[in-house]
DNA sequence: CCTACCGATCGGTAGG
DNA sequence: CCTACCGATCGGTAGG
């Protein structure tokens, strides 16, 4: 299943204690700090939820990927939904942590959205089996348990903010319903991670551009178009120009 | 493989039939046919996998809401995965079809991708816990083993087909890369079953006129939108035209 | 972190 | 469809 160097060493270590040796005679066998261990087991709990689904987990499977005892695992979580739920805290806060960033850069409305499509596409291409661990466990749980565990930001409002300073800065069209506009941006943003898969071929920023294009497209006015196009060279609606110059 | 459980009713069919007198003594206990309880199985499985997901659904789960013993269920099935994979299969053929029917509508690309976001919107709302275990159960198999149960037809090609047409009659935008656009416009469709509940303060027709909209405004030419916004007084070109010149 | 272990539950089956 | 059952595995724990 793995590659990894035989996994119980523990009588030599007991002898090497007693011996008033130094423990780390076998080197490689060494126990690992607890924060590396820990990061580890993190990672390959990701990394296999993601594969084969939480409840599909067993802690049996992760403590193999890591190179340790199933119970051992307790030494640093008290429960399998601790493990998962340290995973989708940490999600959580670094995903809207960065979209915060995206949502304060200088520029208009549209420019601060662009910047928040580019951002969130290129978190989850990059942080792929996190972000489906994220967004496929944070829907089993009921609405209190989510404040619970991430207090009240959401994604969506972030957006929302940016959405009700485009509106009164007239350059989002009217009549649209900007709570459902969120939503819906957000779950065509979060839809990359059903079928991207990282490829030379087509690229993160490739789809990225693309979203940016149809999103802005789709919910600017003509007003906002004109006033990006005029702006920036690498533009969606720069890019409309040249391609209808073409 | 998917037609329905195989037809070996056996036991109490023949004491009914070898006894004469009707079967049917203890009336509110009484066993169901085979159909029915067929159907009740495939729609708790759905119901119940919806709920907790299908790792987590144990066939004891099913078996309660039906009110049978878990053992009976095998009665109907080979496996567990045998259940799940009678739903992907109805689910992949009637959201196909539907999809095919929407795409046969008379009229130019934009209409029938009009229809189809329609469609496929409906479709997703009105079946959202089938729908969900398709979406989620489909991505944990191997291309292959996804192709041997569903066939080749994808939701994807469907959509592709009317794309191509679009950009032929030169009703979409000429620099889109077509089999990304048919992913993202996919995802973008399917994610409703994420965040959807029913509801009368905002119905499902408000949901497709939204994505019609967004999705029309953000990859038609212009010489699309004018042609669709001649036609319907429904359409979103239409509702452009208004808020423009609101 | 390992040893050694437990109760509960799981999917599944033989036979009627 | 029920009775009666099984082997495997699961999450978790006491104690070092």
């Amino acid at each position: 299943m793995h590659a990894g160097p035989a996994k119980n060493f523990q009588t030599v270590k007991s002898v090497a204690r007693r011996g008033g040796a130094p423990r780390e005679i076998k080197g490689a066998n060494d126990r690992k700090p607890r924060e590396e261990r820990w990061e580890e087991l993190l990672s390959a709990a990701a990394d296999i939820f993601y594969e084969k689904g939480y409840d599909a987990t067993s802690l049996q499977d992760i403590a193999d990927r890591v190179g340790i005892l199933k119970g051992s695992i307790y030494y640093y979580i008290k429960s399998k939904a601790d493990l998962r739920d340290h995973l989708l805290v940490d999600v959580h806060h670094s995903g809207i942590d960065m979209m915060r960033r995206c949502a304060s850069v200088e520029g208009s409305a549209l420019e601060k959205l662009e910047s928040m499509i580019r951002g969130h596409v290129d978190y989850i291409c990059r942080n792929l089996a996190k972000t489906a661990v994220y967004l496929q466990e944070l829907k089993k749980l009921t609405p209190d348990e989510r404040a619970a565990m991430l207090g009240p930001n959401t994604y969506r409002n972030v957006i929302l903010d940016v959405l009700r300073l485009g509106r009164d800065e007239g350059l989002l069209l009217p009549e649209l319903d900007l709570k459902l506009t969120a939503q819906v941006m957000l779950g065509s943003l979060n839809s990359i991670y059903q079928w991207y898969q990282p490829s030379v071929a087509r690229p993160c920023a490739a789809i990225a551009d693309h979203l940016v294009g149809v999103l802005l497209r789709g919910h600017a006015t003509e007003q906002g178009l004109r006033a990006l196009s005029r702006k920036a060279a690498t533009s969606v609606a720069g890019d409309r120009k040249r391609a209808t110059r073409a």
